[in-house]
DNA sequence: TTGTATGCGTTATCAC
DNA sequence: GTGATAACGCATACAA
């Protein structure tokens, strides 16, 4: 069974390929009643269009590509539904490839949206990502480019951001309030804009309380589970009593060293997270987090691509807020 | 800066269009000498392929769909990252739609992914697909299918399953051994053979140790969260001690109930589940659960694929092993 | 070993 | 309102 084309119809219909074209089209300079033949015929012969010959024709293809660090984060894949979402309704597909936190791979999948001429591509850069060159190649062909989460300045194009100070600052404060004196703070690559601004969200926080603050408690790149695990003897040696982590799985692992000490979380140290991961409502005790509203970034990273598509402005930046959820090893038993 | 075509190459080097696109294809009829200054200008020049032309030109593309219930399940992104490790080498790029478990929106990626000529389609039904029509599409166009996990017997090409039957065997077997005496199962839709598997798997379990088999403990269709947290009474009140659940999540729902009980996870009550998700070595007590590779998977999938699209075998069902995974829900303590 | 010619299916620019 | 024609960029059957 081969494929039906504008050419069979319109040979069909004794009309030309041109006509058959612009009837699907809905082009207005063809008479209503042709248009509505073409469209019953157009059916009936089951007509499938061709996209592949239409997007080399126009020069421009209906995938949209999408580069993030990890399929399987909880974020990620919440961003990408959010994405698909808006963006598969207006007829576009999503290309989507990982780059798993290397730079190399970054490189590669960008070479490759591009070979498959995508009509914009919307990332979050990997952590090992220190240079945008890979992106100079995109700029150039005119390639509308929507960052979320983990932008960078140097790149032109919309950036979608968590307000991660804000939630930064929510959380470390709830740690405060609850009557933790000395809190520490497990941060992320200082490369990343959003742990950057995690972190200045926890050392205002922490000055508001106090009036100053103490630099040590500060313990740097510790973003892992395995990092946690290690950084609690560091803190606890240095007198902390609780700890604001920049991601929830560090948070976690921070569960797993007190849990091997002995100390008991939410009572004798207070501990929350960001991201709000699934498993944090889970463990035990529940892990007060940041949410960081994925489906929604995701939902306005496409509204920005496709905008950016039809050639009006997107070259802003948006900050989508966050939700500090308070549950329980944040709390300090009296 | 507009883009360099093979025309470009072929004018700058006095040669013909065909030499040039022979020559990048390494296509031995061309010279050794030509090949080589032709791809070198070719660098030179910054020629980038036009991919869609070449599809188009070829009748396929270099696309290959995918379709899954939930890219957000850890199961399913990780077959994800499997095939994408296999394809992506090999030049093949992936086109990821969600079902998000509606029949509807699976026929409709169907559609969407014919329409853009993809090479072969790679599929994990969703729960209501109780009817395969969608897939004739499919079928005529020669376009070859691999199904994992969630597979129809009506569909042709290969299939791709784990081994439900003797994971569930050995996670029933694993409580009976720790000396619990009525085990229940939350069992899954049975429009789903994974779901059927596993119950046998239980079924012969409990058959293997006491010779009969106590149906009344077999809970139909509970395999959320939600399910598994309001069964917990039901299957106590029948006498149950234990229970294997057809999915952590179910798992973890009878963790709550067990709890607000008050009744002692591991000790009074044993627990087991399917899937492994990442939550499952992270609650309190950890879960002895399945572990399905979907990795693995993925990777099968992927070289059956390619396989396919070149032509070769692929009619095959291959089953992949699981492995079970022994924490601490699954013992008794004494 | 290289060139010639043609077509993949569509759309856009003319003309009528 | 419709038709004729060309072109998008590439690959291949056939010639030479």
């Amino acid at each position: 069974m081969k494929k039906v084309t504008i050419n069979d119809i319109a040979q069909k219909l004794g009309v030309t390929p041109s006509t058959v074209s612009r009837a699907l089209a809905d082009n207005k300079r063809v008479s209503q009643k042709t248009r509505d033949l073409v469209k019953k015929t157009a059916k009936e012969m089951g007509y499938q269009p061709n996209l592949m010959a239409a997007s080399l024709r126009r020069g421009k293809s209906d995938l949209v590509g999408m580069i993030v660090p990890r399929i399987n984060r909880h974020f990620f894949s919440n961003v990408i539904s959010g994405v698909e979402e808006v963006l598969n309704p207006e007829g576009y597909r999503l290309l989507i490839m990982q780059s798993n936190e290397s730079l190399q791979a970054e490189v590669e999948a960008v070479n490759s949206l591009m070979l498959n001429r995508v009509a914009g591509i919307i990332t979050s850069l990997s952590v090992q990502t220190n240079n945008v060159d890979h992106f100079q190649s995109v700029a150039e062909a005119n390639v509308p480019l929507i960052q979320f989460d983990r932008v960078s300045k140097e790149l032109e194009g919309a950036k979608i951001i968590n307000d991660n100070y804000s939630g930064a600052y929510q959380a470390t404060k709830s740690l405060l309030k609850a009557g933790y004196k000395r809190v520490a703070h497990l941060a992320g690559s200082v490369l990343l804009k959003a742990y950057c601004e995690r972190r200045r969200g926890y050392e205002d926080a922490v000055r508001d309380e106090f009036g100053k603050l103490d630099e040590d408690l500060i313990i740097k790149d510790a973003i892992t589970r395995d990092a946690g695990y290690k950084a609690v003897k560091e803190i606890l040696d240095k007198g902390a009593d609780a700890v604001f982590c920049a991601g929830d799985y560090s948070a976690f692992g921070v569960y797993e060293g007190l849990n091997e000490l002995g100390v008991k979380t939410a009572c004798d140290f207070g501990v929350a997270g960001f991201g709000n991961e699934p498993f944090a409502e889970m463990v035990y005790p529940t892990l007060s987090t940041v949410e960081q509203q994925g489906k929604e970034m995701g939902r306005i990273s496409a509204r920005q691509m496709i905008n950016a598509i039809n050639g009006e402005a997107y070259n802003v930046e948006m900050v989508v807020p966050v939700k500090f959820i308070e549950r329980v090893s944040s709390n300090k038993c009296p």
